[in-house]
DNA sequence: AATGAATGAGCTTTCATTCAT
DNA sequence: AATGAATGAAAGCTCATTCAT
């Protein structure tokens, strides 16, 4: 087993190479229908080397998760909200996950393929256990914010204001092909991504403003 | 005497046993991760059956997702929304979506496979092409009526609304695991079920209302 | 898994075949050291049979082992020592038992390795602890009936006895290498063959008959 | 000063640890069954230094098979039976023997791990081959001394002699799993093992005073 | 003298499938 | 129409070993 501290320039970089090469092929083809040969085909290492830095296909497999949910978890405490209006700061929030997902089919399809396997492998994990999600917190700030200010009368919490964000964005992309083919809509064309955004983003707004309470 | 059975009853009935017992299998495992040597130790025929009935693994994981198909189409016809107002209408239309997919878990699960495989196999099914599925017109319906009636204010298509029903309803249920495991919420306790349907409902017809416009 | 009862000639005949082989193999190589390849390759079928009917390498060592033992208990039955004296019926006892070890090394070499395993193989199989050895049953009558003539003095059971006569029948063929180089002694060859033989069972039956009291 | 260690005091223990972790793991496995890896876990420093100091697998081995022969040969010299009767000295002979095997289950195992390699390393290690065995001088003096007083009548040579000895003793230890096993009896209870050792003894030396000849 | 990093070759096993009747 | 027997191809993984300093 390789040690973690001192790591020789090229020894980080074939891992990175291989977690790199991975992420597409288990995006691509879920955990049972990838196949490590492939991934060693097109990485300049042997895939004993697999192996020997991960220990395991499903090994790999978990590097590849923590990786891919690391990305997103860094980009949302990147957001800087606090300088926004509360309505302002939730639009913000809720283009930057749109975005996200859109720009990351690759996140989208590995979560779904976790959530295939019950989760198992992210409840397995100490590192994504712990992936303490800032979104929650954030959210939670913007609710607070917008409450304090009369502006939001509906009574929600972050997690299934999360949840509403997350719902939409992440369908769009999950079930790009069995929606695009079922109902003739290319979900990725330019027009329908921003009308989607706009979509999303107003009627959450909407719903936190509470009007909906009169539509009742 | 009625002879449009084309099959013999028995062997209709060892189609039908095959075709449960893959059902869940695919929806377990996925179409790569599902094994038919799996699906034959539980049917009372032996594995050869399925070559002979499907052709191959994938002639049967096409024949589940017809009949799954099938299924949420069925009972999408039955519902007969004509009777109630717009608003109910429409408030009909996304409890039997959400109930629906929260008592299906399997569907939600294939469809989420299909998804990782592009939906090759749904594009390759005719009969999966022309599900034409009944509920975009019972949305366009209710939209029309909604309009006609001075409800409805925010301009979206049926396919459109159909999405803002369908994601939320299916995410519940698809990324029930992450979500659950990161956010520490059990999607399928009685009273998040209940306080999810009101929210999803409340969201979508208040954004249809029109006070989202305000908002924004 | 292929069924037991109704096999094709040619089936039970490529079972035998690769039962055979093994044999040969595990006792050529041990359990760790034989190769399923090698064994794949002496074969007319290929490599997958093996799987096809003993599941996985232990599983088709296992059969060895089963087959191996049947033997030996299965020609003990045929020795008819009843109407013998006692003390011819010892002789002859011994004497089968030294034969059979000296021409059957791959059983010998297959015991040995079972040892080295910590006999983990025959506990698992119910086949091989209900081998009701008829040896012991065969030899406690010798033993009574040597005690009811007066003609054995030495108070010993017959697993001991049994133990007394194996040991060196056996040790003779499994330690065959390091004895014959350290001490320069050919253990095959025809004349220290019938030496041995005659040894051993003059030291048992002396044993038995009791002089061995006086020389204490 | 005593410049005679040719090794550092450190490298020599690195030595002895790999050694005698090395002895255990073949002991247990075989030679085919041991893993470098699984030694290598087990010693203080790293995999690399049993290629440093033994060059390969079967060096390592080849350096525990002398080790071990070592041990028993080392001990035998230290009997001092000159000073008991014949009759004495080779009941003595016997007890070491019994209680040597007994005692060190990891000598017989790696001896039947050798067997099974057809003694080739034995062979081919020149060390080895001239570990001229003391045993076999011992027993010629006690079988001179014996004849000499009148007291053996027996014509039986030093070396078979050595292997009616070892034969029980190194038995009752190799197979103990599977004679145990199917004959249920536990060869390590102590009042067992007094009963063997004493069964052997009397055996063997009422062979040589040689009422075995009365008997037969 | 000592060692961390890397690896080629080959291992057991699994898989969907087809042969042959 | 129905099926028991058989299988080619490739999968994930492990092994003793050596490179490079």
């Amino acid at each position: 087993m390789p040690h973690i501290a001192p790591r020789k320039p090229d020894a980080e970089k074939t891992r990175q190479n291989i977690l790199a090469v991975a992420r597409q092929e288990f995006a691509e083809h879920g955990l049972s229908g990838a196949r490590v040969d492939a991934i060693a085909a097109r990485i300049s290492t042997t895939k004993r080397m697999i192996y020997y830095y991960f220990g395991s296909k499903e090994g790999l497999y978990l590097a590849v998760l923590e990786q891919v949910y690391g990305g997103i978890r860094g980009l949302e405490q990147t957001l800087d909200l606090d300088r926004l209006s509360p309505i302002e700061a939730l639009r913000q929030m809720i283009e930057f996950t749109f975005d996200y997902h859109e720009q990351n089919p690759d996140f989208v399809r590995l979560v779904s393929v976790e959530n295939i396997h019950h989760g198992a492998h992210l409840k397995q994990s100490e590192t994504l256990r712990n992936l303490n999600s800032t979104v929650i917190a954030s959210l939670a700030t913007i609710l607070e914010r917008g409450r304090t200010a009369g502006l939001f009368h509906t009574d929600i919490d972050a997690v299934d204001l999360h949840m509403m964000i997350s719902a939409p964005c992440f369908y769009r992309v999950s079930n790009r092909y069995t929606f695009g083919t079922l109902f003739a809509r290319d979900m990725g064309a330019p027009e329908v991504r921003e009308r989607h955004k706009r979509m999303i983003a107003d009627s959450i707004i909407g719903y936190l403003v509470g009007c909906a309470t009169i539509a009742a």
